[in-house]
DNA sequence: AAAGATTGATGCATCAATCTTC
DNA sequence: GAAGATTGATGCATCAATCTTT
């Protein structure tokens, strides 16, 4: 199977993609970390324990509704564990159980709103208003996104 | 400064926008390194040195074309020359010229039709076709690239 | 001292290996 | 031994500190 180079145009739409994509997440997260000291990973975390479990959640489930290998939201509260974040303990059976601590929901609540705010200044902003321009956004996102 | 928290429609394009981005980027950048042993930064310092430079560059103009910081160049540079993929010498001033080696061409030519089959495969042939969408999409992906 | 680049320390992501409890 | 989770090793990104040549 043959494959041409990028044309110019292709090349010019991959490279803004790129750039679109990093320069968004950058921008929240960045706003995230110096307004609130919390990264996107640890909002990630903490917004899903309150939204998803009450304030608790068990290990792998967090990890799948996070998209994360289970190591790596081991590592990760461990970290945030330090910050006293969040809390780990056992469960009846066999499973770990994560708990946001009264400091979590404090700094929760704090980066929500500004949460907010960067992602409409960011992104919501600038997407057309039309109705017929966010539904085909939407579908192209969708279709982005599938799963390799 | 009123903030209202995320709406569950705006909640859903952004979710949907962080799940693209991270899926279009990981999917290339995997193709690129199951198959051809190169990472997107590898890909990315290889091809500039050899479109931009013919084959070799002054350190700052190629982090600037990256859009990296100087040290996370030295970095990777030193990483890339282990594996024999560019080398580095001295300037008659005091810079620093980044050459890419023999075996860096063999293998970025190698690399480039791997990487143009993926980003069509990935990204291009899911924009529609139409030239007024493809031109909203240019428009909106610049509005989001805008530096903080 | 200024320009140009490297180094070192720290935190994060990923993979494979390991531990623990049923 | 299988499910559930942690640990350790390695490579990468970022920041501040340092080195080197003019």
């Amino acid at each position: 199977m043959k494959t041409a180079p990028l044309a110019p145009d292709e090349l010019d739409m991959w490279h803004r993609w790129k750039r679109a994509s990093e320069a968004v997440m950058a921008k929240v997260e960045h706003e995230l970390l110096a307004r609130c000291g919390l990264s996107g990973a640890d909002f990630g975390v903490l917004s899903r324990l309150v939204d998803l479990g009450r304030g608790e959640m068990r290990h792998q489930p967090l990890a799948d509704s996070l998209g994360w290998e289970k190591s790596r939201l081991s590592h990760h509260v461990s970290r945030m564990r330090e910050r006293e974040l969040v809390d780990r303990r056992a469960g009846a059976r066999a499973e770990v159980w994560i708990a946001i601590t009264a400091a979590g929901r404090a700094q929760l609540a704090a980066a929500r709103g500004v949460h907010a705010a960067a992602v409409r200044q960011h992104l919501l902003d600038k997407i057309p208003a039309g109705e017929r321009d966010r539904q085909r956004l939407r579908t192209l996102l969708t279709e982005l996104a599938v799963p390799a």
